[in-house]
DNA sequence: AATCGTTCCTGATAGC
DNA sequence: TGCTATCAGGAACGAT
């Protein structure tokens, strides 16, 4: 499933190979993951336009384009975005084809979008527009605002369980299901416990371990468990490093006792009981 | 305000 | 073999 390490390296794959291509024309074989506007405008205002480059915001891809429009896409739990030459045989979960020519060499490709279970989504916001999901996005784990002020005190201030702390976008921009419980196992913490009964030792580890999880996990190119693939068909390979995650019945790999799967928030948790406290 | 359950959707797997 | 049930889960939404 795509979490920001996952998204970032669809960006970095695709930016380049996108740039500067001009929408021929598209074709929507599930229309549904196009959100906003309908479908028959969205084409309408794709008419003559050029990608220009792309960013990420928390999971979510921007593409950023000549008349000053965003296309935004959220991947969800399945989506692939898949740059590939027309004359590739159509995939069984096909959903939106881009055909982007290149210009200078007279020659078209495909930014194609493959979706299994078509949780995927698309906008297509107007200058100035966004959208209540990207707007109300909590700071870039990455980035200079996620300090541990930042975090300390929006912990503190929370009753919930650390794991859905973690998993709610609002406070934290990027992470999910694998990246809150390989970070929670890194720095030693239940994910049950509440946000607001984590020490300040506990704090200033996961501060540490947050970053540090998902800059090693960009540069292994992602995790690929069943679906994800970068834009040019390729796996990630972070899914070799994983300590916790997707390993209950394992091994503890630090401590040998038997790794444990617990539901929080509806999503499946997996820790060692004896190494987080 | 915060937290919970439900919904969307398909494929892999388990159990009979 | 072939059926049904369960699970995987990000985020929007409605309910409490």
């Amino acid at each position: 499933m795509p979490e920001l390490p996952e998204v970032e390296t669809v960006k970095r794959s695709l930016e380049e190979k996108i740039k500067g291509k001009v929408v021929q024309g598209m074709e929507f074989l599930v229309p549904q993951v196009i959100k906003r506007p309908t479908p028959e405008e969205f084409r309408e205002a794709f008419q003559g336009e050029v990608f220009q480059g792309m960013g990420r915001r928390g999971k979510y891809l921007l593409f950023y384009l000549h008349s000053g429009k965003i296309l935004v896409s959220h991947l969800r739990m399945t989506g692939q975005l898949i740059y590939c030459s027309p004359e590739t045989p159509q995939e069984k979960h096909l959903c939106l084809i881009f055909s982007l020519l290149d210009q200078a060499t007279g020659e078209t490709n495909h930014l194609r979008y493959l979706d299994i279970r078509r949780f995927g989504c698309f906008y297509l916001l107007n200058p100035g527009e966004t959208l209540p999901g990207l707007e109300k996005l909590g700071p870039e784990p990455l980035g200079v605002d996620f300090t541990l002020d930042y975090l300390r005190k929006v912990l503190t201030n929370k009753k919930g369980k650390i794991k859905a702390l973690l998993l709610d976008q609002e406070l934290i921009a990027g992470i999910g299901n694998i990246y809150a419980d390989e970070t929670l196992f890194r720095a030693g913490i239940m994910p049950d416990k509440p946000g607001n009964a984590l020490t300040e030792a506990e704090i200033i580890r996961l501060y540490q371990v947050i970053p540090q999880v998902l800059q090693e996990s960009i540069d292994k190119r992602g995790t690929t468990i069943s679906d994800y693939l970068d834009s040019e068909g390729k796996k990630g390979d972070f899914q070799n490093y994983l300590q916790i995650y997707s390993r209950a019945g394992e091994a503890c790999m630090n401590c040998g006792n038997v790794i444990q799967k617990t539901k929080i928030g509806g999503r499946s948790s997996c820790f060692c009981p004896q190494c987080q406290k």
